[in-house]
DNA sequence: CATAGTACCTTGCTCAGCAAGGGAAGAGAA
DNA sequence: TTCTCTTCCCTTGCTGAGCAAGGTACTATG
């Protein structure tokens, strides 16, 4: 496999795809939920995750749907287009493998 | 845990690191050597880790020092200072960090 | 009325990774 | 002998992800 150039940078593209693949999220949700399911180790910082939904969005991956709230604001609602859906899973396959060989390589300093 | 800033982007400090852990290496080994154990996932280029090794040697990370070879030129081999040391373990931690989040992320997503 | 939380956004910096170059020296093939 | 391959070192200059720091506006709470 051929990683990405940017993937080695790009946990945040992979995050996104992969709440996204479950439901459609809004930005401030999707900042909460990562922290929430990393136990606090991610803290995505809005000032990154703003510009990545525009860029992904502009590539295809995502649309988006604006949404009245109960309370407070509208949201902006994203979700995954068939693009989306495939750049989810080829992500995360890429995410697997540099686990996977970081593993093998991190094993061997355990000692 | 706050991550490094450079740190998602940050697998090959990571990766030198780890083997420089284990014992002594010259840079074109490191590269061979990344290759063999990924399985050939990974394949770490010239250009960046060359710069690499002297960044972290200004840092105080890494001591080299240049060794005849039997065969061809000589080579200059890198080895950990205590304070390479514990930024090893810590890069580590670090990175394993990031690989449970990211699997409680995509755990999700898998359904 | 001030503060904190929700919710959207932008501009401009920094620095890791890399493509694309270079050099030198030995080994084997044609 | 010349050419190419491999080993081994290195540099320069670009790109682009992540982020700090700023902004807006509305609601709820003390």
């Amino acid at each position: 496999m051929d990683f990405d150039r940017e993937f080695l940078t790009g946990t945040v593209t992979t995050l996104i795809l992969a709440l996204l693949s479950e439901r459609p999220h809004y930005a401030y949700e999707i900042l909460r939920e990562a922290e929430r399911r990393s136990d606090h180790q991610f803290e995505l910082k809005e000032g990154t995750l703003y510009p990545a939904l525009h860029q992904m969005e502009r590539s295809g991956w995502l649309a988006s749907e604006w949404r009245e709230s109960d309370a407070g604001r509208p949201r902006k609602y994203y979700r995954l287009t068939a693009k989306g859906r495939r750049q989810a899973k080829s992500k995360r396959e890429q995410w697997e493998a540099i686990a996977a060989a970081m593993r093998a390589i991190l094993e061997g300093s355990h000692a």
